[in-house]
RNA sequence: GGCCCCAUCGUCUAGUGGCCUAGGACACCGGCCUUUCACGCCGGUAACACGGGUUCGAGUCCCGUUGGGGUCACCA
């Protein structure tokens, strides 16, 4: 692990401000504090309220939980809600509501409270102001008049001369005179970080090793608005310090940001945390940022377009109008909704710029919590791929019991309005042998709804498969082996899986035909599909009663549509 | 464009100088199983971006090239 100490030597060495300047060298009100050793893990996952959990902000999440979990230290859960008005409980519930459906819980933020609050950054504006009056105090930041026309004036006519910009501090103000003289002519002023012109700004960062940026390319950002709010740099830097976050694990979009952060911190005498900035998460099949706005593009790769109309199906057959902004699979509700397991989405996740070896790929989260390392975290970015998340999930379900399916199905047949809530006598049992009957075709709990169509609905409302009926029910031999094999049926009593087996197999053997001539024309009629479940579970289930109804009711549509005459 | 980061099968990855005729997983393609579908099993196709070094030896170290990406707000 990084040591905090050898961090801030190196900084010190390259920090280029004069000597009097220096925020070692300066008597800044914080010298005396010695600085501690942070013993105990505590990172943190920062969530600006946006209404919804995005998938690449989980995998940050995850990472960070993880570490601290492992560590035996603390996750805290910071609500960046500086530039954000108001709703932001309504914005936030649904990320909330996602970190714990997938078990990510937090031990100090939103919700649950803890010794540092608060926890969200509006709630905490004096202490930036604080910070930002101490960092001008000490000579780190000044008050500036310019206006944003005229900054932006400048920076174009250094894109224009094909240089970096490099603000003027043409309105910079340092002596009440100089502000006094500013403000005379109706200007208001921002607050900017003096950031340093000379030297490189060194950190070793816990994925990506050294790295290094030059002062120079630096601006002297804004922390402070004229209207005295403070900016996401300066509140980040506090309240990471603040709340004693030990590692900063965070997308590796944060890179070009830490310079200043670490210019915010170390001029605060501040400690400073571990760095650690992780590949971001990219589009299916490209290497761009995944990002929510660009759901069109995504869905022109065939996987992401199969994993998403499959859960749109999902949510339409629960009457839910899901728009693609807020249901998708980019987004953690899509998930929840349909009925993945969080445990698989965790797995897959995980291994989105981590591994442990060369062949372990399953992982429960104790094993997670386990073996995770910041060491082994990938440097290049990793592409989603809606296929391989589906198949985590199609293992992670594999491991689950009957009883766990069915429990975990009944919701979804309740909200489809398909059973009562709460369910009648029997329900959980019927559902269990549906469960059994169905097996591995249940890749998410909310697919019971695509077999609800013909074990939850009445005899006469079943649809059916129309090109399956006009393969196997069109010739009167079909309509003429089905009607009889449904005759023979009404006489059997032992109406369970192993008898029908044979009564069907005694069936074809007497009749001298193979049992794909009838069986085929038996699952049209009785399920509507042309695909599902062993016959005989399905039989058994429908009970004796819908199936020989079903029968009847799919013999007298064949006749009718297929009369013997048309052939 | 400036700065920064990255670079192994289509995708996720293993690989930290010889164990690599480059391993695993997903996907894909064949075959088996089978009443359909799904599962399962067996097999197969498929990668070190390129060029220079260093070295007895390079996917692994160095340099360059190319390519990709991130970031350059009074957003977070």
């Amino acid at each position: 692990m990084l040591e905090a100490s050898k961090l801030r030597d190196r900084s010190r060495h390259s920090f280029p401000i004069r000597g009097a300047e220096s925020p070692i060298a300066a008597g800044t009100p914080y010298q005396g504090e010695s600085p501690k050793i942070m013993a105990t893990v505590r990172t943190r996952f920062a969530p600006s309220p946006t209404g919804y959990l995005h998938i690449g902000g989980v995998r940050s999440a995850l990472f960070n939980w993880l570490l601290a979990r492992q560590q035996g230290g603390q996750f805290v859960l910071r609500i960046d809600d500086t530039d954000q008005q108001r709703n932001v409980s309504e914005a936030l519930q649904p990320i909330l509501d996602g970190f714990r459906w997938l078990g990510i819980d937090w031990d100090e933020g939103p919700e649950v409270g803890g010794p540092y609050e608060p926890y969200y950054q509006s709630q905490r504006l004096e202490k930036y102001q604080a910070a930002a009056q101490r960092l001008i105090d000490d000579g780190f930041a000044y008050y500036d008049y310019s206006t944003p026309e005229e900054v932006n004036a400048e920076r174009d006519q250094a894109t224009f001369e094909k240089r970096p910009f490099q603000y003027s501090r043409n309105w910079m103000a340092t002596t009440p005179q100089e502000r006094a003289k500013f403000e005379a002519e109706g200007r208001s002023f921002v607050v900017r970080l003096k950031m340093p012109r000379e030297g490189a700004c060194e950190f070793t960062d816990a994925v990506r090793g050294d790295v290094s940026f030059e002062w120079s390319k630096e601006n002297d950002h804004v922390i402070q608005r004229s209207d005295g709010s403070c900016l996401y740099h300066l509140a980040s830097v506090v309240d990471d310090y603040d709340l004693k976050i030990s590692h900063v694990v965070r997308a590796e979009e944060h890179l070009p940001n830490t310079p200043r952060q670490i210019f915010i911190a170390q001029s605060l005498g501040y400690e400073l945390p571990t760095y650690a900035h992780l590949p971001y998460v990219a589009e299916p099949g490209s290497k761009n940022k995944l990002s929510k706005r660009k759901l069109e593009k995504y869905l022109k790769n065939p996987d992401f377009k199969r994993i998403n109309e499959h859960g749109q199906d999902i949510a339409a057959r629960m009457g839910l109008e899901m728009t693609a902004e807020t249901f998708n699979p980019v987004i953690v509700d899509f998930y929840e909704l349909t009925g993945y397991l969080p445990s698989a989405i965790l797995n897959y996740l995980v291994l989105l710029g981590w591994s442990l070896d060369d062949k372990t790929e399953d992982f429960t989260v104790d094993e997670m919590i386990k073996h995770f390392s910041l060491q082994r975290v990938t440097k290049a970015p990793a592409s989603f791929d809606a296929k391989k998340l589906w198949a985590f999930q199609d293992r992670h379900m594999q491991n689950l019991s009957v009883e766990q399916k069915a429990a975990g199905m009944m919701p979804f047949l309740q909200k489809a309005g398909l059973v009562a809530d709460p369910a009648a006598e029997g329900e959980m049992e019927k559902l269990q042998k549906i469960v059994v009957a169905c097996g591995d075709r249940l890749k998410v709990m909310g697919d019971i709804l695509a077999y609800a169509d013909y074990f939850y609905v009445d005899d006469d409302k079943m649809a059916i498969d129309e090109k399956g009926f006009n393969k196997r029910l069109s010739s009167p031999e079909s309509q003429a082996i089905l009607a009889t094999f449904r005759n023979h049926l009404s006489d059997v009593e032992d109406w369970t899986v192993e008898h029908l087996d044979k009564e069907m197999h005694a069936f074809v053997d007497e009749a001298g035909i193979k049992i794909g001539d009838i069986i085929h024309g038996v699952r049209l009629s009785v399920t509507g599909k042309t695909v599902g479940p062993g016959m005989f579970d399905c039989l058994a289930i429908l009970g004796k009663e819908s199936c020989l109804h079903r029968m009847d009711a799919t013999l007298k549509l064949a006749q009718e549509t297929f009369p013997p005459e048309s052939e």
